[in-house]
DNA sequence: CGGGGGATTGAACGATCGTCCAGACGCTCG
DNA sequence: CGAGCGTCTGGACGATCGTTCAATCCCCCG
């Protein structure tokens, strides 16, 4: 059973746990997330660490699949607005310096290379980023409904390519005029 | 003094050093790189690296140095072409499979996190590309000699987001015919 | 030939790594 | 109350890490 005393504003430890695996992932690569890292960086003991999750590779996969849901989020629109301005909005909030943070892209980055090094982890990037173009796709088909389900899918894969270059661009430090005159060539190839 | 006995096929001692971090960084990513592997990796003692390369940061710097080269090298062009079709064939050698294996595109990705881990390699990474798309924006130039010097590095700039998304879409794993799109696309950027 | 210096080796150091485990804590239920 | 159970702690294990170093090798020069 979990705690929730309820006097306490701490969060659940596993969260703690998962938090302090993506900050050190971001701040330092993954040469800096080691089991001991993570227990001083979360506030608790080493052994909470693997008894919450029985190995490393277990710890970090679980810390990777919870940057999805953020990922996926960035395509959540208020569901107030017409099909294509929500679509213009989604793609506009991929450059929003509210999530264009040096932390999140960096994250990106790492979560990158360590599903280029390690099989297990490239597995669940690749599910992530098949269920984002997924995602946008709908959203594209929701804009233009006229179009084929292949042809949005099409959009969206080619959409996706810029996307990952303005942020890996971002995060290389570029300057922001180039990234907005992405982001209005993303517009474009989703609304001809 | 260089030994250089006539006779010995092997390569120079350092250059078989920096080889197996390249290797070793590409297949398994920085975790995958120690002292003792890229000894074992290049046929040598481990005393030998830490003999040519004091410490390890130095031992990577200089392999990523030696991975600059390699980049720049791609917007060489064969010298005896029309301008124009000298930036077409440069831009489309990104995409040729034989620059776009999967070893260079995991090496490239293990250093953009490298550079966003350690300021050290970040120096590095940013050099190399304020190079690259200088190169770049010259060589728009030398076929569009028409455009301002500004307007050469804007598109050269944006060039560079479309290039880093298809090389990193491309190592995530992405369709054939969307890379071949997005070579397109740079090109439409450069020559309008 | 004898010596000097760069190249090369592998053993050894202390630090840190991932993992394991015996035990302490706090809570519920019989 | 006491037994049981999920939660949590920190010490201990062997392996591996980066680095250091004395000793050896090889070759050129006097």
């Amino acid at each position: 059973m979990a705690k929730r005393s309820e006097g306490l504003p701490e969060k659940d430890r596993q969260e703690r746990i998962l938090d302090a695996v993506l900050h050190l992932l971001a701040e330092g690569g993954i040469s800096a997330v080691s089991m001991r890292a993570v227990a001083r960086e979360a506030g608790v003991s080493l052994g909470l660490v693997n008894y919450h999750y029985a190995d490393k590779t277990r710890l970090i996969a679980a810390a990777l699949r919870r940057i999805e849901a953020q990922d996926i989020a960035l395509l959540e629109p208020d569901a107030d607005l017409a099909p294509e301005e929500r679509l213009r909005k989604a793609l506009a909030r991929v450059a929003d310096p509210e999530f264009l943070t040096t932390a999140y892209l960096s994250l990106r980055l790492q979560l990158w290379a360590l599903a280029q090094a390690h099989e297990e982890f490239e597995q669940i990037n690749t599910d992530a980023q098949k269920r984002y173009r997924a995602e946008l796709a709908r959203l594209i088909r929701a804009a233009r409904p006229e179009l084929s389900r292949a042809d949005a899918a099409r959009r969206a894969a080619d959409i996706d390519v810029v996307q990952n270059g303005l942020w890996l661009t971002a995060l290389l430090g570029l300057d922001r005029r180039s990234i907005a005159r992405s982001v209005e060539r993303c517009v474009s190839i989703a609304l001809e």
